[in-house]
DNA sequence: CCGCCAGAATAACGTTGTTATTGATGGATC
DNA sequence: GATCCATCAATAACAACGTTATTCTGGCGG
């Protein structure tokens, strides 16, 4: 007796004909679902625009709604309530930061690729305020990602770890498992990018010292000839 | 006309004489302030016990008066609202990890000890993941700490920043500014550690790879004798 | 002993997430 | 083509939340 919202790679679950070997989505299903999508864009940018301007304390249920013009029930049917919300927003986020990072050009080599890549993650942390929010911290009360939106958001580190990947094909870095590197590099401009956002950093150089002192020392394990690598 | 909560360091702002000399509190006053901070302690050890077990979202004025048996009323008279609430929390959370921070010894040396401190960070969040929440994500949604707080915040870090110094002057670390380097460490421990609470390391052995290995980057621009420190 | 007042209990208000109820709309069936 | 039914949305309600206005009580000065 759950009320069963839309969930995207779902199609179908409970279909009318027990014994129909259902050979995909009906055209009319199909033509539904276009209407269904383009109005779960609406809803989803309406809350992006709520998220960017007005932070995540501004996501409320009947804003969401008023702003696209429909009632609550619409937001119900579509994600299931504020964590199936928070959860696409959630996916959302990293998309953007997916672009984000993809945007950056590798055109003076491995190296300079990396670095930039770390300051285009600070960037979209400072940029999108509201998406940071509800990416990492819990911005949304009760909600946490799901298990594949958790790997959605690893997903969106690929570009990354396919830049180490370069990296290492080029010789810059030493040859070893190019995601555990990139989880490297990204707890480390996370980490900093935190620290800024809560505030510990008020001068905003102090804090592009930081981020950029870490970011320069998170990559030197990795580097080709380590020199004189010490226990701690 | 703003409901006058009491601060901690505030005596008596409204002096109901206003020619009195006023030397310092009344014993009646430091009577009834006395009750008044057993009871702000109750307060805030009933919030805390809620914090730790049922997490941010218990977290409810209701709930937190119904633990010590009063009305809600006497949390606005002492915290002024949720916020001040929060605040307070915030604080006594620091506190907690500035007591653990300082209960690591140095015996090994100054280096261990600045491992054995990293370690205590990523414990400490672990453990107490309600005030970590109150702490770096807003798991309150209306609250961000005041710039008093935020100094206490940073206060609590300085176990962090003698430890560094005691290194620079044992050698083990390149002379320089302690606090920008207790910073660079912070912000990588707290990188991996919040990653890791994110979700993003469910291999608690993935986990504790990658805080180690950034962990130990962290330090190495300021080993002594920096072998080919290079530009990216 | 009376009057007074700081502070607490009670109950209310507005807002939130959520849902039960009702109403409309559009294809399926005879 | 008319009727039935299923699905979805609008309305309004409910519980819980933060907050506050109102009422009550208990201890002090006169």
């Amino acid at each position: 007796m759950e009320p069963h919202h839309k969930e995207p790679g779902d199609p179908a679950q409970d279909d009318p004909v027990p014994g129909d070997p259902a050979p995909g989505p009906t055209p009319y299903e199909r033509a539904q679902r276009k209407g269904q999508e383009a109005l779960r864009r609406a809803l989803l940018d309406a809350a992006s625009g709520l998220l960017l301007e007005e932070g995540p304390g501004a996501l409320t249920m009947r804003r969401v709604a008023g702003a696209v013009g429909c009632s609550t029930t619409v937001l119900y049917t579509m994600f299931g309530g504020k964590e199936g919300l928070a959860d696409a927003l959630y996916r959302d986020g990293f998309e953007r930061l997916r672009r984000r990072l993809e945007a950056v050009d590798g055109d003076p080599g491995p190296q300079a690729r990396l670095g930039a890549l770390a300051h285009a993650y600070r960037d979209s942390a400072l940029a999108e305020r509201g998406y940071y929010g509800v990416m990492f911290q819990q911005a949304i009360p009760r909600f946490q990602p799901s298990p594949g939106s958790l790997a959605v958001a690893g997903a969106s580190l690929e570009v990354l770890t396919q830049a180490v990947g370069a990296a290492m094909a080029a010789g810059v870095l030493r040859p070893g498992d190019p995601r555990a590197v990139a989880e490297v590099l990204w707890a480390a401009v996370h980490g900093a990018v935190s620290l800024e956002l809560a505030g510990h950093f008020p001068d905003p150089g102090v804090a592009l010292d930081r981020f950029q002192t870490l970011a320069s020392a998170a990559i030197l394990p990795f580097l080709p000839e380590p020199p004189t690598q010490r226990r701690r």
